[in-house]
DNA sequence: CGAAAGTTTGAGTTGCTTCAACCGCGGTGG
DNA sequence: CCACCGCGGTTGAAGCAACTCAAACTTTCG
């Protein structure tokens, strides 16, 4: 874990930061501070103070909302060049999910203030803020929808068909346990319906490895029956 | 339905305007137009293009995902005062949702540009947008959370908590069928819960209006069992 | 190499839905 | 004025999709 980094050059190709200047660009550098976790820690818990946000370096992050008995519902992912937590930021609640590092990871912590004269000092800054959330916000909603209006298996053909694919591969990027809750399911429902895909013809299962055999068959399981 | 209204006056006590000085409020008057929709009907559907917000002046809304064989999901109410579709506003895609009125109602829409302007001339006009935004996404996330980690019997003790009441008092605003989705349970369910809750002694049910009588055993059915 | 974590498979259970019938009430037209 | 319709709501019976529990198998990693 000793890597070292050029802050400003990871800043710069951020969707987030992308329309700000040299001079802001190098304000934002010097005001964020570099948080490094490791695989299975914590970066905040539900019930913790949000006094910035935090910016995906290198590694994976899992928001979750955590249940009495132990279980716990994932919410979303975030990768390198992803930023979180800027929700609650706006908010003065504390988080009401838990932030867990799906591998050892490096963030950026920017503190609320200096996002505050950000926006401040350039309204298209401002946008981008609200694009960023606009976008949490319509994922939001599809997971709603999936949630709500699609079974099992459908919800897993929709999560298969949205994952980035090169030709026809596919790749669960974490273990299942932790897909399964995203998708609302259990893991043992998750294990048969992938099975019960693989046999029908529409994927080719090879452990986390996943081949899209039959693209329109599954699309057609979206809307008929 | 001719009724004659004060927009500046009606703009100027909403969370969302209410920081502009009396020149912005002006302007933000004049941009407004009035929208006039008659109970069932439609403010926008699912695909149409968003071009910017609106305001409930009058009435009430219901924001909801339109399913395949005629169900739908109901995400959210609002009431006078609360905007809705700005989220969109901020994506170049189209809604996902579909808005309804649930009874005659009357609108203020205001255009993405003038809203971009106004973001443009008060960054704490933006800062109030950024936290209207995340209390939204703050809403679903508690939405998600129940509909994931509680049973039937938790979503419904929950939502009655969590209305406003008088005293004891408690009132369902629309039908109950429009709840039950809200809910994520059919209405039979919801029916056959109320009556549950009312015979174990911790409420009283009378059609919509309903009394609150055991908030403590209430809130230990939300831990417990 | 061994322990722990992750995954699969099987069998049994259940919470909620579905389907269907029925009730009560408000509106409407004959 | 009353019969009728239609809609919102309730109640009952039956079904099923997904869960729980449990055990075996596999992969990961110290």
């Amino acid at each position: 874990m000793a890597i070292k980094l050029d802050i400003e050059a990871l800043l710069a190709h951020l969707p987030l930061f992308r329309s700000l200047d040299k001079t802001q660009l190098v304000l934002m550098a010097q005001a964020s501070q570099e948080v490094r976790v490791a695989k299975h820690g914590f970066v905040f818990h539900r019930g913790d103070a949000a006094s910035g946000l935090y910016v995906v370096a290198v590694g994976g992050i899992k928001l979750a909302i955590p249940s009495a008995n132990g279980q716990e519902k994932v919410i979303e992912f975030f990768s390198p060049g992803q930023a979180f937590g800027e929700a609650v930021m706006f908010l003065d609640k504390p988080y009401m999910v838990q932030a867990q590092a799906l591998e050892d990871t490096l963030l950026l912590w920017i503190d609320k203030q200096d996002i505050y004269a950000a926006i401040d000092r350039d309204p298209s800054f401002a946008r981008r803020m609200l694009a960023g959330l606009s976008l949490r916000l319509h994922a939001l909603v599809q997971d709603i929808e999936t949630v709500n209006l699609q079974n099992a298996s459908q919800r897993v053909i929709s999560y298969l068909l949205k994952q980035p694919r090169e030709g026809e591969h596919v790749q669960f990027p974490f273990n299942k346990n932790v897909i399964a809750s995203k998708l609302g399911l259990t893991p043992e429902t998750l294990s048969r319906l992938l099975h019960q895909l693989n046999s029908k013809g529409y994927i080719a299962v090879d452990g986390r490895d996943v081949h899209i055999l039959d693209v329109p068959g599954m699309e057609a399981q979206l809307y008929g029956r």
